[in-house]
DNA sequence: GTGTCAATATTGACGTGTCAATGAGATGGG
DNA sequence: CCCATCTCATTGACACGTCAATATTGACAC
């Protein structure tokens, strides 16, 4: 892989960036309208998917690959605002587990249907099922390609 | 357009949000290693890029897409690290000139090279010339999409 | 048990991004 | 000229992300 970029792979790349942006920037706006952010949405998911709505706070972190401190901070906004609640894990006394309020699984409700229609209007709804196929083909391939070269 | 997605158009999409958020974080950590962030290289390569290296401040955030208050406190971290100089404007008493110093070019020069050959690396060694393609197809598709749709 | 090392979760400092409000200067109708 | 209004850029408040400590507990050899 000797040489350098050419000026159309550099070009694809900065549209992809731009492109991808402006997708978390449209959809993350909209989540805002639900009175959630895109981080929240993310952690209320996991939450409602697990059982019991509850998890280690180092699984959630896992499931959603965020690293520890960025769960920690996120988790204390949430906390504040009453979607989340901390209790003390029965089996490991350092551990936390992270459960979903009554309040969390409302406004989880609440977001859902309106964030998979703005999903599919901006997104899915542009593409073809060729276009689908080739997009998944390629991230496929990009993340390979990046475990293999880690 | 009625429906909703499928599964398989989501998890595309979870896809597509996880992979370009990989490839950021990688991209990112690299221009750390010569001591700018992805904001600040935006900035000067743009910069290096202008005309005498100098650019009215809302020209320079209409050139890289970026809100006014967020150039601003961008500019404002950069001046402090000496990458940017701030110049009254000579023909418009609100505006302001956004120059780049000599350090900022020099930091400029420090990143580029590294930085292009991680782009390389990461993604455009990943993937062949019909991906690159199919890729700058649908990044356009969506792009053209959102605008028609906003 | 004790000492050592790893893992769990949090915190503080700081850089970053968004939104709403602001002040200073341009601009044009009357 | 005067006033309303628009534009330029900045600011403050706050949400968010990363990195480097930190404290606490678990695990395990000895």
């Amino acid at each position: 892989m000797a040489g350098r970029m050419t000026e159309y792979e550099l070009s694809v790349w900065r549209s992809l960036l731009d492109t991808t942006d402006d997708l978390r920037r449209v959809l993350t706006a909209q989540l805002q309208e639900s009175g959630v952010s895109s981080g929240d949405y993310r952690v209320l998911l996991a939450l409602s998917e697990a059982r019991e709505h509850r998890l280690r706070s180092s699984e959630l972190a896992a499931g959603i690959d965020w690293e520890r401190s960025r769960l920690s901070h996120h988790l204390g906004r949430m906390e504040r605002r009453g979607l989340i609640r901390r209790d003390d894990c029965a089996t490991d006394n350092r551990g936390a587990e992270v459960v979903l309020t009554d309040e969390g699984a409302e406004a989880f409700r609440r977001a859902g249907r309106p964030h998979l229609r703005a999903i599919k209007r901006v997104f899915a709804d542009a593409l073809s099922a060729q276009q689908f196929e080739a997009l998944d083909d390629i991230l496929t391939t990009l993340r390979k390609h990046m475990e293999a070269t880690t």
